[in-house]
DNA sequence: TTTTTTGTTATATATTTAGTATAACAAATT
DNA sequence: AATTTGTTATACTAAATATATAACAAAAAA
């Protein structure tokens, strides 16, 4: 697994999971159809408790990232089966305001923070379109 | 006062705090050189209690972005005087990540991301440039 | 100079969130 | 038939969040 927990960070365990394994996805270490570890068993891995995993897996499917089959498996939604909505992209502005607020104040032009923008994506647009 | 609390939030009073005086800062509604509101007085406004307040105005400092004149006030710092440091251009970058990763694993194109940037850092650069 | 305001520090308390531990259940898979 | 799965429930600990109150000393205002 290419996941890893910093115990002594003030980001949630069950936060940090969901982040990483949407960057996961996006990077195409994961790709969509395929399904996530058992809860049970990434628990073991990371040496967390299975409801912290589970959890996550929650708010990944409340993100509508992936759907859980219960009691079979999380699967990844396609991209394709995901139509953006107009609720989606106001949440994805909403998360967007306060770090380029803060940036802004701090002095950092839009070109910087632009390139920043376009530098993370590309990092993660690596192997998203089918290589 | 521009700020208002949502008491039902999952994001604590004293970050939402922290990020709409962020944000009034950037909208230009609050100069460089200004003091807030003392922490009583704000707090008293709200309806929250003062160590809210003051966790917030510690936050703000620690993000370089006001300074605490001990027993006297909160002072805005100027842009000019503000030198946007490597460690605060990775953080802006760091906060960045899981919000473009997000976008883009729901669907959302580089340039639909792009365009959300440029609109909130447009909306906010209102009265930035001293009219 | 007296009074008021200020941030600071301390203590105490209540509530919520985060995380763990364990167990049992029923459906799905092997 | 046995195992694995997500689900649900209960119990507990620890940390984070927020409030309440009080006192202090320095700064600012009267």
């Amino acid at each position: 697994m290419f996941i890893e927990i910093e115990p002594q960070s003030t980001v949630p365990i069950y936060e940090q999971l969901t982040r990483q394994i949407i960057e996961g996805i996006a990077r195409g270490d994961m790709q969509a159809g395929e399904t996530l570890p058992s809860v049970r068993s990434l628990a073991a891995d990371l040496g967390v408790n299975m409801h912290t995993v589970n959890k996550s897996y929650h708010e990944l499917e409340a993100k509508g990232i992936i759907f859980i089959r219960a009691k079979s498996g999380a699967v990844i939604r396609s991209a394709d089966e995901r139509v953006l909505t107009l609720e989606q992209l106001q949440q994805i502005e909403k998360n967007l305001k306060p770090v380029v607020a803060e940036g802004m104040v701090l002095g950092a032009t839009e070109k910087q923070i632009e390139d920043m923008m376009k530098k993370v994506f590309a990092d993660l647009q690596l192997r998203v379109e089918g290589v």
